[in-house]
RNA sequence: GCCACCGUAGCUCAGUGGUAGAGCACACCCUUGGUAAGGGUGAGGUCACGGGUUCAAGUCCCGUCGGUGGCUCCA
């Protein structure tokens, strides 16, 4: 006798067990008629589901009428269905095609499937694909579905001879499952059916809009060893209105991508007879870089840094006692060995493959490109005796580091093979390390806020309780921990701790954030370690006239000028703030007539240090503005004779399409001055048309 | 590294195995114009690179390099 709680807290009672879909039309047919599954007790479920004992339900509907919007439910429902129509599309275009998993995901959904030789599936098919799929829809045909106890669902699979299938069926037994799904679209046994958990919405025609959208290859389990899949990807939603903003947001989100805009705006350049992932800084990305690089100096020395530097590279030895080499040697560039040393080594014979071998074991002498700063920071602390009154030493370098990252992950400057590093290593005793962490989560919290990066989430990772892989004593773990803990919980942001990802040598405090395309970069980041001091053996002389072991702290709030910089040109959609724009004014003269006097103007500026041109082409206005606001120049300084006569200057802003009104020149060149040395604190430039200073 | 797709002027992109194209940018000329493209003329190419098939290759095939989307990886 089911007692049916809806969302509103109303009560429906039957005298025998129902469906999801009875209870909907006995709350009305325009909602029967709605609705494409159900939530049982916060369960998703099938419309079908039958109902035979006291549960919460809600009915699950496309969407909601008056917002458009859908909910994640019904978003998965419509995609896991769709996932269903597609992998059933491509298989009538190639019957050989074998279905490995299809789930939805965030934006979609995707199908992988084991794609004999025989048959190529390339971009080229999609149409077909769809048209295929838009038949299917057209059908309406009703996922319907059936269950078999475990042995005999086995069995059937076992007959059907599908390796995959048979895999996913016994991952569902040995999570504990006693019986197998199917969901067929249509009659089962007539119609196409695929193994699955389901749920699904009743019916193909159920499915809204939808589209294929690429083709990827990936592994059986994620494993590189096991069978290469190939992975189709899709996405569906309610309606073609909700798709079409889906397809727009990606497009707008390609217009921000820092790839695109860092070759429209100048920014920086890769090129191919220089090598992958090596990024080459142009005149205006480098005056973003040098611009980041003395805002954070200017804080690091506020907070008692030392500025290093330090080389590019370092004897192979060095690496070893560090412990970089051999452990992470494949994703280092291969050591740099003198010429005589392989003719030494020709001498006694050694083959080319002995010569790979040596090179991969390290027993050779050689020189490794740095693939971290902090050997070289520790010898610099090393090369001198320390009391603990001389601690915490701070030694920070933009330090140059290079990593051999696999071909396929490079991507602009985000992914790279040489980057620089915000970096610096502190030496501290244990009762230092709490406040040195905390003094770490300052500086990161002043950059993201001068930044206005406020999206951003700390991670703070914890050993893994029952691994003894880690370095340092248990003691020293805990505090640490709670030093980590107490750091993190300084920020204003939401922090998660995560047992099992510190590193081995110690905590760390992670910082992601969040860009406007909702993709995750992982860019500062602070970690305790333990493990460098002991390796290198460093000490202090304590009160007690004794040596101590320091602990270090690595941190690098923005990670590296490379990735940092690609995520906020996205950030900004190239619209950098005043003080970071490469082209901070452009004085744009009427005519030729007013180019004296906006020569005279420019001179102004570059006396108060802004960095601005002047734009003496032969071209009317009209195209001048357009063409430095497709540059992205915050304020544009139109001169015409009005002007002249006034000594003044017409100011247009980025993004406002009028002008702000004139303004006297050296009012101009004062407020532009104010608003660069406050980092965008003091719009002054805008304030003066607040004020009765303006014209 | 693996899979799919892609590589044509500085940029964005057209291009049926048969003479290499457009728009923007660039140079020169006309125009001197008050808030997102004034007009004209011109220059610009070993069609990524190396092989092959063909009477003939930007186009078809193979390899290399590079890019894009994923997978795997990221001290």
């Amino acid at each position: 006798m089911p007692r049916i709680t809806l969302p509103d807290g109303s009560v429906r009672e039957y005298d025998q067990p129902v469906t999801a879909r009875d209870v909907a039309a006995d709350i009305g047919a325009g909602l029967a008629k709605a609705a494409i599954g159900a939530k049982i007790d916060g369960e998703l479920a099938d419309l079908s589901a039958t109902i035979d004992r006291d549960v919460t339900l809600e009915l699950i509907t496309p969407m909601d009428r008056k917002s458009g919007e859908s909910s994640e439910d019904a978003l998965y429902l419509i995609r896991h269905s769709c996932a269903h129509v597609m992998a059933e599309a491509i298989q009538r275009l190639h019957p050989g095609v074998e279905l490995v998993y299809g789930p939805p995901v965030e934006s979609g959904f995707y199908y992988d499937m084991h794609v004999p030789p025989d048959v190529s599936l390339s971009s080229e098919d999609f149409e077909r694909i769809e048209a295929e799929m838009e038949k299917i829809i057209k059908e309406d045909r009703p996922f319907q579905r059936y269950e078999m106890p475990a042995g005999e669902g086995m069995r059937k699979l076992e007959a059907e001879g599908s390796k995959y299938k048979i895999d996913n069926a016994q991952r569902a037994v040995d999570a504990g499952s006693n019986e197998l799904s199917w969901y067929a679209t249509g009659e089962p046994g007539q119609d196409w059916e695929d193994l699955c958990r389901g749920p699904h919405v009743p019916s193909t025609g159920r499915i809204g809009a939808f589209k294929v959208m690429s083709l990827a290859s990936s592994y059986w389990h994620g494993d590189a060893d096991s069978d290469q899949l190939t992975r189709v990807y899709g996405t569906a939603f309610a309606d073609r209105k909700q798709l079409d903003r889906y397809l727009e947001q990606l497009e707008e989100a390609r217009k921000r991508d820092h790839r695109v805009l860092g070759k429209q705006l100048q920014l920086f350049h890769i090129d191919e007879t220089v090598g992958q992932g090596l990024i080459l800084w142009t005149p205006n990305g480098s005056v973003v870089r040098q611009q980041l690089a003395d805002f954070i100096g200017s804080e690091l020395q506020r907070q008692g840094y030392h500025q290093v530097f330090t080389p590019h590279i370092g004897k192979l030895d060095l690496y070893k006692t560090s412990g970089h080499f051999p452990y992470y040697q494949d994703s280092q560039y291969p050591p740099l060995i003198h010429h005589e040393h392989m003719e030494l080594l020709s001498d006694e014979g050694c083959s080319c493959s002995e010569l790979s071998n040596r090179l991969r074991s390290g027993e050779v002498e050689g020189y490794l490109l740095k693939p971290m700063n902090c050997p070289h920071h520790i010898k610099i602390f090393d090369s001198q005796p320390h009391s603990y009154r001389d601690l915490p030493v701070r030694l920070a370098e933009f330090g140059t580091v290079y990593r051999w990252e696999q071909s396929g992950e490079i991507c602009g400057m985000t992914r790279v093979r040489g980057f620089t590093q915000d970096d610096a290593h502190i030496f501290c005793t244990e009762d230092q390390l709490a406040d040195e962490l905390i003094g770490c989560i300052e500086l990161v919290r002043i950059i993201f806020d001068t930044l206005n990066m406020d999206d951003y989430r700390v991670r703070v990772g914890l050993r893994d309780p029952d691994s003894d892989k880690y370095a340092g004593s248990p003691s020293n773990w805990d505090k640490a921990e709670e030093a980590c803990r107490r750091a993190a919980a300084t920020l204003d942001a939401p922090f998660s701790e995560e047992p099992g990802e510190a590193a081995f040598y110690g905590p760390k405090i992670d910082f992601v954030v969040r860009d406007v395309i909702g993709r995750e970069w992982q860019l500062g980041t602070v970690q305790v370690d333990y493990n460098l001091p002991e390796r290198f053996d460093l000490s202090y002389i304590g009160p007690d006239n004794q040596p101590h072991r320091p602990v270090m702290v690595h941190r690098a709030p923005f990670g590296s000028f490379e990735r940092f910089i690609g995520v906020l040109i996205e950030h900004f959609a190239g619209a950098f703030p005043t003080w970071l724009a490469p082209e901070q004014a452009r004085v744009l003269p009427i005519s030729e007539k007013t180019v004296e006097y906006g020569r005279n103007v420019l001179s102004d500026l570059k006396a108060a240090g802004v960095r601005a041109t002047i734009d003496e082409s032969n071209e009317r206005v009209q195209a001048k503005i357009r063409t430095a606001a497709e540059m992205k120049v915050p304020y544009l300084l139109i001169v015409g004779p009005r002007d002249a006569e006034q000594n003044a200057v017409s100011i247009r802003a980025r993004g406002i399409r009028h002008d702000l009104g004139a303004a006297p020149r050296d009012a101009l060149v004062d407020a532009l001055k104010r608003e660069i040395a406050s980092r965008g604190r003091d719009s002054a430039v805008g304030a003066l048309f607040e004020t009765a200073g303006a014209v």
